[in-house]
DNA sequence: AAAAGGTTTAACCATTTGGTTAAATATGGC
DNA sequence: GCCATATTTAACCAAATGGTTAAACCTTTT
């Protein structure tokens, strides 16, 4: 019952109360929905110390935005830039693909969307962090693998689209896909994505083995 | 130079313009983002007009999404319900997908993100339209496939997840593709996506192939 | 020419919303 | 106890927005 050296920082900073509470209701409601009042209930504190912490809507915004692209391409990137095989790095991609949209799984929407009606905002939020993801290696990998002969000719730029298509979809589209396509239940949708991560391999590797 | 005789028909009503406007808006940016205003501009009338034909916001917006959602599905219903042997099928399902996405490029995003901000009020404009894609069907025959030893053992429902996944998410995302990932100007995106048609049916084919 | 419905103009209204302000209060470090 | 910072309270403001209203105007039908 020892209290820990550190104690000090795993304390929970307004800022960071600000900030998580954002980062959900800009996700629930898009930036236009977003409310600066809804964000500071969420936060348990009132307007006024909001604006206190974060002078606009804008700017709040970009923090939350930074931070959450921050986090799935660097984690991409390690498993682009280890040593694998062929194989092993599309299974290792898929992998981490759906382990970080497992874990956030209305970010894929949200993030989409808010490109797509502020482009030049949100590019910016990426530029800013440095955050650029290591595709053309990846494509270089498979044009290898093709002349060696390890995997049948293909578009490598087809075949990484397929692969994040396979992979973010079910989460991007699952209002469309649990409620319209399928019409199955919560619980039923979220078993049918945890398989996806095998199911994605097998289908990748079929197509592509010689 | 003869006028039609059914020329009067090709006249577009008001209701229409402000049909076709209120598409335009709702889409370009969203429930939330989409003003009243910019409708009756775009429409090229004012806003008494627009609420002398409907009388709010939420009557015009399900009158737009009725229009949407009953476009896609019957379509893809008819091509489920053609007797065709499984593999032509599938590639006619995939072409007629990404015909129809080609045409409507910005409705995949739409869509999900109204349907996932406004779940009961968008279930029910495909159910009072009589809305239903037939995947069940989809489904038995992929099964019967695999008794017949045509495809190798796969899971119906998420064979059909990957193939629509692959259709739509280079629509939905598109906006994280094209500037995000592969960082690609728009022509040569435009030109990728017509390219996928083919693409997605030869990874499809020989990842079920026997 | 009268009637009827479509259309415009323009003012108006209530509400919401992002943002501000100022004063009061709490809190912790010095 | 003093000072700076954090936080609350509460009122306030300007702009945007959905929606209304009433009068005038235009066009077509009867």
């Amino acid at each position: 019952m020892v209290k820990p050296f550190d104690k000090m920082e795993v304390e929970i900073t307004t800022e960071e109360k600000i900030l998580i509470a954002a980062r959900k209701v800009f996700i629930e409601k898009g930036w236009d929905g977003a409310r600066m009042q809804e964000i500071a209930d969420n936060a348990g504190i009132n307007k006024a110390l909001l604006h206190y912490y974060f002078r606009n809507k804008e700017q709040l915004f970009k923090r939350v935005f930074a931070g959450i692209v921050g986090k799935l391409i660097p984690n991409l990137n390690t498993i682009i830039q280890s040593e694998q095989p062929i194989f092993e790095k599309i299974q290792s991609f898929i992998d981490a693909y759906i382990d970080f949209l497992l874990a956030n799984q209305e970010l894929p929407l949200f993030v989409a969307n808010e490109l797509s009606r502020n482009a030049n905002l949100i590019v910016g939020a990426f530029e800013e962090n440095g955050l650029k993801p290591m595709v053309g290696q990846m494509v270089m990998e498979i044009f290898q693998a093709i002349e060696n002969k390890q995997i049948r000719p293909i578009n490598p730029a087809h075949l990484l689209m397929s692969i994040v298509s396979m992979c973010v979809f079910p989460f991007m589209g699952r209002s469309i896909f649990q409620k319209v396509l399928m019409q199955v239940p919560e619980e039923m949708y979220q078993e049918l994505l945890k398989q996806r991560k095998k199911e994605i391999y097998e289908m990748v590797y079929h197509s592509i083995v010689l």
